[in-house]
DNA sequence: TGCTGTTTCAG
DNA sequence: TGAAACAGC
């Protein structure tokens, strides 16, 4: 019997069977030349290792996969789960592995520089051999390049981004791609390979399952989205859609909760303020930031957009960054997110943007430290989107907050933990504490067992002022 | 999705 | 007296 032709779905960030372009293609493939679809994962522990990544997000990728392979197997897919090295090995990983009759790779496309890298050395390696690659701009929502200035440059500045993003989907919506049917003939004849290990369990809160992660979003769609606009900033309460680490690993493609989002909430998604149109933003930025790290390949360098902000010398107080780390600041909202964020791997959006301004704007410590400590513990750390967000937190990004928006840390949690709950669910130290002064526990004096303020607000903010406008004037006379 | 110090004005 | 508005950082 004649070898079949084989079409290979290479999964990196796509990890899901429904709207997936990639897959859906080679199915169309393999149904037009009479062919099978196998597909590959390939872990990377070493570049995983390199940038960073929390084990408990290598732990849920690693879940997702075993969970694909059997959501694949329904559909009479092969999943080949490798334990290679790192990224730069990946093209001999895959030589190794070619299997017989292999006619094309397909994948979706990623914009950080070692991933493009990757992606060239593979696609020079298989065309050698006459194999074709097939690329899939899948991971946002708007392709980057397809939301452009009238001038066709990238947009710095979100707002208009925005508008410019609306006024695209207005016009044509989103497209899913639906989850392929069982293909009839199915491919055993595969090559040896070294099988993927297992994670730690760390992330098992987090179901991985497709059919669950899918109906979390449409729950979130149906339930709570018209809330979102005021119950998100609250971190007491669950209003957020916790589906962040879902798309950072691809079980979810933002095109879906869009699709959802515009099923469940209607025209509501076009009025402004509504819980609908909040939250669409949101993944707008998501959006927005993966287009700018395209462009500005500095950012992967973790340069700051605003390069005069480079020129700040930060003292970088260790004992101060540690008592970040560890949640011991002696600001109770500021020590009980970062307690949240080490103690589950997820910390509340509101709260990252808190946390954030302190190590910045309190403790005078580089944003890329506080940039690296998340992505270290984050389920859901994404490069474009952490960086994004602690540039703009720290006043060195594109359209960032501008310097002197310094959070003051204990109005943030009156406004937003008015009650205290959440602070008292994360440092027990102070569950006694009545809800007026939880949020600056120190009078008449600090309780036993928890942190005096390691600075006080009123001095250090003025020094961060004057440590920035001394580089913005700096600016200045040069122009 | 800012804070702070100051001014203004109704009551 | 305190809310609201405002300007500057």
């Amino acid at each position: 019997m004649k070898t079949p032709s084989v079409h290979l779905v290479w999964f990196r960030h796509d990890l899901r069977c429904h709207d997936n372009e990639a897959l859906h293609a080679a199915f169309n493939a393999a149904a037009a030349d009479n062919g099978v679809v196998i597909a590959v994962f390939i872990a990377t522990a070493k570049s995983w290792q390199q940038h960073h990544m929390a084990a408990i997000r290598q732990d849920l990728l690693r879940r997702r996969v075993k969970a694909l392979e059997s959501e694949l197997a329904d559909l009479n897919i092969p999943l080949v789960m490798v334990e290679g090295v790192d990224y730069a090995s990946c093209a001999k990983t895959i030589a190794a592995f070619i299997p017989k009759g292999l006619v094309a790779l397909y994948a979706q496309r990623e914009y950080e520089v070692r991933e493009q890298q990757r992606d060239e050395q593979v696609s020079a390696l298989l065309q050698q051999q006459q194999i074709d690659c097939h690329w899939f701009d899948r991971l946002c929502i708007m392709p980057p390049g397809s939301v452009l200035t009238q001038q066709g440059d990238v947009y710095k500045v979100f707002t208009p981004f925005k508008r410019n993003w609306l006024a695209k989907y207005a016009e044509q919506g989103v497209h899913c791609f639906a989850k392929p049917k069982p293909q009839a003939r199915t491919f055993t004849d595969l090559p040896t390979f070294t099988v993927m290990q297992e994670g730690d369990n760390s992330s098992s809160a987090w179901p991985v399952a497709e059919a669950e992660v899918l109906q979390q979003m449409r729950l979130f769609c149906q339930q709570k989205v018209q809330d979102y606009t005021l119950q998100r900033d609250l971190p007491a309460v669950d209003g957020t859609s916790q589906v962040s680490p879902y798309l950072a690993i691809g079980v979810l493609s933002a095109q879906q909760c869009v699709a959802r989002l515009q099923l469940e909430a209607g025209a509501s998604i076009w009025q402004e303020k509504s819980g609908a149109a909040v939250w669409l933003s949101e993944l707008i930025w998501r959006d927005f930031y993966k287009h700018i790290m395209l462009a500005f390949p500095k950012l992967i360098k973790h340069k700051a957009f605003q390069a005069e902000t480079d020129l700040i010398q930060w003292p970088n107080n260790a004992a101060l960054f540690e008592a970040w780390c560890q949640g011991k600041t002696g600001y109770p909202i500021v020590d009980a997110a970062m307690r949240q964020l080490n103690q589950t791997g997820w910390m509340h959006n509101r709260l990252r943007m808190i946390t954030a301004s302190f190590l910045v704007k309190d403790l005078h410590i580089d944003w890329r430290w506080g940039e690296q400590y998340f992505m270290s513990k984050l389920i859901d750390g994404d490069f474009a989107a952490n960086n994004g967000g602690w540039q703009w937190a720290a006043s060195t990004g594109t359209d960032a907050a501008p310097y002197f928006r310094i959070f003051n840390p204990v109005t943030q949690s009156q406004r937003f933990d008015a009650n205290g709950d959440f602070i008292r669910k994360f440092i027990p130290e102070l569950a006694a504490k009545s809800a007026k002064d939880i949020h600056w526990p120190h009078k008449p004096i600090t309780p036993k067992g928890y942190a005096a303020p390691v600075v006080a607000h009123d001095q250090v903010r003025k020094i961060t002022l004057a440590l920035f406008s001394a580089v913005k004037n700096q600016e200045n006379q040069h122009a």
